[in-house]
DNA sequence: TCCTCATAACTTTTT
DNA sequence: GTTATGAGGA
């Protein structure tokens, strides 16, 4: 196809290479496109963009890419800018959970849906949880909360209620989760509220539904694209399905070895799925690797080919093959974490790298401690990603769930949590008297509360029962209701800083945190933080300010603030890190139960997807790549040996560099391939490990029969033991009335004594 | 009702 | 070493 405007404006497709073209030019019907990492992804759907409302003369309004974050959103957004111009503001773009939640709040009432829903995170979801467990009288200690979360979660992003969960249940925990699952959808609607997974259901149901809005939407979005297609699940695939139905102008970007979101139904075979849906579909695959050196590409190529199920590609690049691997093995966290900073700092005295061309790349949030404390003791400045996030902290929660109140009263989840903040007199047990009264009665609890007011200024409530509650209690409740309903009329008048700043001297809740022993004023900061960020809102009309911001905040995820610098490095998860890339790549604790994780070897699926991970890692890489791992590591308290990553093995031994101890002299450039001596194995303080090996533990391996002693628990006898991921869980019962115990061989403080 | 202190259980990744 | 929960005292 030719570019029908080829006069003037310089061409999108100049510098493409021809498998780049076609993705481009390719508009019309189904397409997939196999993306290699560094392929240049993001330029082909961003010029593609352009070809369409440029050479195509398609209107932007017509264009909709969603994708993985907000970030990327924002990122594609400001290309976009530089492509099209000003024009580009009215493509849709965004996460599938934004545009999912802007749509409900448009034509939710289709559904039965308000407009004023409030959106529970994961924390909401699990106190939501535990309220349906307490409704369906299951013991919170025989069903973990968070597992019935998860299976719940896994339901609905199968498009599955919870008639179908109890109907195909195969296990009693299942069948008790169908159960949970039905009550926790009585009181998400009785709270007005809709969880994450929610947000993609109803979109689907509203589209399957309602033939109007489905034809309304497909007529408006004549071209859609999907970002990390590997990484979509089974209801975002069918609402992208649902949104092309009429046109199919359906174009998928993924690369299934990038599929690292299982765990969160992503399901990699959408993209087998799409090829069966679509047999018309085309196919292109981008090769051509233009972000890493031969070497790093090489490693990764072969990490990754260890993978059974997996479309073959031949990755390529034409950059030099560059500097070779360096491992290092620490002997601690401390030590490893300090081996980092000094080669940072190394490479920036002694190379033209800056701290911000470097990053450290690990499996668990946990392991960026020792990170941090390095990088203080050290003086080098550092970009914590995630980690303790913003908006999960308790004073930030807090404030938000004042706000959610004001939005949708009806949310119990944060009614539950402001009454406390700051004390003020209902307690638990008032709390508990009063649900139960709102509930013989069947309103909502807050308009109890309202009841209870209005019977406080004298209106004889004679026709309903009276509450069960000391007028102590009464006052308090009254007083806190009245103040809400005040909030709640302002909230019509005021934007949205305002709003705020009302409601922090009004709830008293400014006072409490300033005059808090924990932290005031750093926990002010963080009010202030909010509240700025609320000026973005200001704008708009006082609801609308406070409804959008809500939104936003609730589908905010911690990557999205994240901006480059050059003086500080940064350090984020591997999951995290998906999209991104680096110069320099630091991975650490390449252990056998930290990458691969313990809780992630049950099978080869997910031992696959471990190393999936490990090769979204390697590829984040330009330049260079150090791989770490610490020869004890403690878990908290109790430390022991560990054992090398398999995924260390899997990589060539020729890619790797000498240990650097035996290197020559620092240089003052930039060391090519040639400054490395020829081919080398691993270092010789790495052990390869032999097969058939035992994992290491600290203490010999406990089987039935033998009697052990445990610091606490005395004297019991071993009922079982058997082995997770690197670990044992050993089933002790002890004598003393002490009962069965389930422990961690690793940390429990066991001892084996002759019977 | 609220706060303090002790202890138990636990650390995967996140829209 | 943390965070969630519970008992007991003010």
């Amino acid at each position: 196809m030719t570019s029908p405007n080829s006069a003037g404006t310089p061409d999108v497709l100049q510098g493409l290479n021809p498998a780049q073209k076609e993705a481009v030019e390719t508009i019309d019907g189904p397409l997939l496109i196999i993306a290699g990492p560094g392929s240049g992804k993001t330029r082909v759907i961003t010029h593609r963009i352009a070809y369409l409302v440029r050479d195509c003369r398609v209107n932007p309004r017509r264009i909709m890419a969603v994708t993985f974050t907000n970030k990327a959103a924002r990122e594609m957004r400001n290309r976009m800018d530089r492509l099209v111009g000003p024009r580009g503001e009215s493509l849709t773009m965004g996460t599938f959970h934004s545009f999912c939640a802007r749509m409900l709040r448009m034509d939710g009432g289709y559904l039965g849906l308000p407009t004023n829903y409030t959106i529970y995170d994961g924390d909401d979801q699990l106190s939501t949880i535990k309220q349906a467990m307490e409704l369906a009288e299951l013991d919170p200690k025989r069903n973990p909360p968070q597992a019935v979360r998860s299976v719940i979660s896994k339901a609905k992003s199968l498009l599955q209620d919870s008639q179908a969960v109890s109907k195909f249940a195969s296990s009693y925990f299942e069948e008790v989760c169908g159960r949970v699952y039905h009550h926790y959808e009585e009181i998400l609607a009785r709270n007005n509220a809709l969880d994450f997974d929610d947000l993609l259901m109803k979109a689907v149901l509203l589209l399957q539904d309602s033939e109007e809005v489905r034809e309304d939407y497909q007529r408006r979005y004549q071209y859609l694209m999907v970002d990390e297609f590997q990484d979509t699940n089974v209801a975002q695939y069918k609402l992208a399905q649902l949104l092309a139905g009429g046109h199919r102008n359906i174009c998928v970007v993924g690369d299934p070895d990038q599929s690292i979101y299982s765990w969160r139904s992503a399901d990699i075979r959408n993209i087998l799925s799409f090829q069966r849906d679509y047999p018309d579909a085309k196919t292109v695959s981008l090769e051509q690797n233009y972000r890493s050196t031969g070497v790093i590409l090489e490693a990764a190529k072969s990490l990754i080919s260890a993978n059974g199920m997996r479309l073959d590609k031949d990755l390529f690049t034409e950059n030099s093959q560059g500097a070779p691997l360096v491992v290092h093995e620490a002997y601690d966290v401390e030590d490893e974490a300090s081996f980092v900073v000094n080669e940072v700092d190394r490479l920036v005295r002694q190379e033209r790298f800056q701290p911000g061309d470097c990053a450290v790349m690990y499996r668990v949030n946990a392991q960026s401690r020792a990170m941090e404390e390095a990088c203080l003791h050290r003086g080098m400045k550092y970009r914590l990603v995630g980690g303790v996030r913003f908006y999960q902290r308790r004073e930030v929660k807090d404030l938000m769930a004042y706000l959610r109140l004001l939005h949708n009263p009806m949310d119990e989840v944060s009614l539950a949590r402001v009454i406390g903040v700051p004390p003020r007199g209902v307690g638990a047990k008032s709390m508990q008297d009063l649900v139960a009264w709102a509930q013989r009665q069947e309103i909502p609890l807050f308009t109890a509360m309202q009841r209870i007011a209005e019977s406080k200024k004298g209106a004889p409530p004679e026709t309903v029962e009276q509450a069960p509650l000391s007028s102590r209690a009464a006052t308090a409740i009254a007083r806190f209701a009245d103040m809400i309903d005040g909030l709640i009329k302002q909230s019509e008048q005021l934007h949205i800083v305002d709003l705020i700043n009302l409601a922090l001297e009004e709830t008293g809740f400014r006072t409490f945190i300033q005059n808090s022993d924990d932290r005031p004023d750093e926990r002010w900061e963080n009010i202030l933080e909010l509240r700025n960020t609320a000026r973005e809102f200001n704008a708009e009309a006082p609801r609308d300010g406070l409804a959008s911001m809500l939104e936003r905040l609730a589908l905010v995820a911690d990557v999205d603030g994240y901006e480059e610098t050059e003086e500080a490095m940064t350090l984020i998860t591997l999951h995290q890190a998906k999209g991104l890339e680096f110069p320099v790549v630091f991975m650490v604790g390449m252990e056998e139960g930290l990458l691969p994780h313990s809780r992630s070897m049950e099978s080869e699926e997910e031992i696959e997807e471990e190393r999936r991970l490990c090769y979204v890692g390697v590829t984040r890489a330009q330049q260079r790549v150090y791989l770490l791992r610490a020869f004890r590591r403690g878990f908290f308290g109790a430390s022991g040996p560990t054992k090398a990553s398999r995924f260390l093995q899997e990589i060539p031994a020729h890619l790797f560099a000498k240990p650097l101890t035996a290197q020559g002299p620092a240089t003052h450039r930039r060391p090519s391939i040639d400054d490395y001596e020829s081919p080398d194995p691993l270092s010789p303080r790495m052990p390869t490990p032999v097969k058939n090996q035992p994992p290491a533990t600290v203490r010999p391996t406990l089987k039935t029969g033998d009697y052990v002693r445990h610091t606490t628990f005395g004297e019991g006898v071993v009922m079982e033991c058997v082995a997770t991921g690197a670990d044992h869980e050993v089933t002790v019962e002890f004598s003393n009335g002490v009962g069965v115990k389930k422990l961690l061989l690793s940390y429990a403080p066991l001892e084996r004594v002759e019977g």
